[in-house]
DNA sequence: ATCTTAGTTCAATATTTACTGAATAAACTA
DNA sequence: TAGTTTATTCAGTAAATATTGAACTAAGAT
């Protein structure tokens, strides 16, 4: 654990573990800036330290320090969205989470349901402006365009990324 | 304002102002998805449909059915985020609100920062796991990666838009 | 100068959202 | 089967956010 070589040289145990309980608190201020739950963002903050990196709906009640209830709420959200996984391991009794493999890239492919859902709004302005002076459509005009855009490049982009 | 050709054919005036206040509180429910006020979003929304595409914030509290504080705050919030400015014409008395020419590709800038402050986060992550096992460390170097491909790739992306 | 109209600020309120904890269910253990 | 452990559901509560409306400010009109 420690930073240099074996033991503890400098950091302690406890030191440690509050700079880690400060990153999966600051996890969650970000999750929150991006529009989710706080508690989701610990969660995944956790999720990324953790040691194994599968953990229990009780382990994570129990660092988190929060309610099972809360646990069971946000790790629904979690795998809905497609952040985390539930894993059952072998011989093990219950199941786990941990962060899904190319979480990353889901959670891109997430927001381009939002992009197509702008496009959309989009056209459906200019349906209600058919007919009308091309200077008052020019706003609906780029909306549509630019999501389009998105809409076609961003798949690219992220074959890009899984390709590399 | 007639879909065909001059007066109204088919839908009447009252119907389509109808259809626009149901686009504009669609407009709302999409702003809430990207984690912004509904309000917001209907202000916005309105300004996609508004003749002339300059409204005052009377003008909006109006159409929108708000109070002027709501108007005030949430037009101050739109401004800040760069998706409306504030014009005031020339003889006219007060000022008025209008969709930002290029509004979207401020929000994209704007969603740049986020993916900073991911990759950030995940590069914190890795200085908390330094020495460890390498299993461990993929989560946050997939993170920071994929974060960093992004920071990388998207203005490049906005570029070719803005140069379409 | 006074009146009128329009906009902003901010404290109070309403609404929404996150979170907890008790009751319930499910699954393994003995 | 009864007992133990662990997870989920859901109603209630706490906390955060959005929204209103009254008081204040500023600027044009008379």
């Amino acid at each position: 654990m420690g930073t240099l070589t074996k033991a503890s040289t400098n950091a302690s145990k406890t030191e440690q573990a509050l700079k880690q309980m400060h990153f999966v608190e600051d996890v969650g201020l970000s999750f929150e800036m991006v529009g989710l739950p706080r508690m989701a963002g610990r969660i995944f903050g956790w999720l990324l330290l953790s040691d194994p990196p599968h953990q229990s709906p009780g382990e994570l009640a129990d660092v988190l320090q929060a309610s099972k209830g809360s646990i069971s709420t946000m790790t629904r959200l979690l795998v809905q969205i497609g952040l985390i996984e539930r894993i059952s391991l072998p011989g093990q009794r219950r199941d786990y989470f941990r962060i899904k493999p190319h979480a990353w890239t889901e959670l891109t492919k997430q927001r381009m349901a939002q992009i197509t859902a702008f496009r959309q709004l989009a056209e459906r302005g200019l349906e209600l402006l058919e007919g009308e002076n091309p200077q008052l459509r020019d706003r609906l005009i780029e909306m549509r365009d630019m999501h389009a855009f998105l809409e076609q490049e961003l798949p690219a982009l992220i074959q890009r990324w899984e390709d590399r």
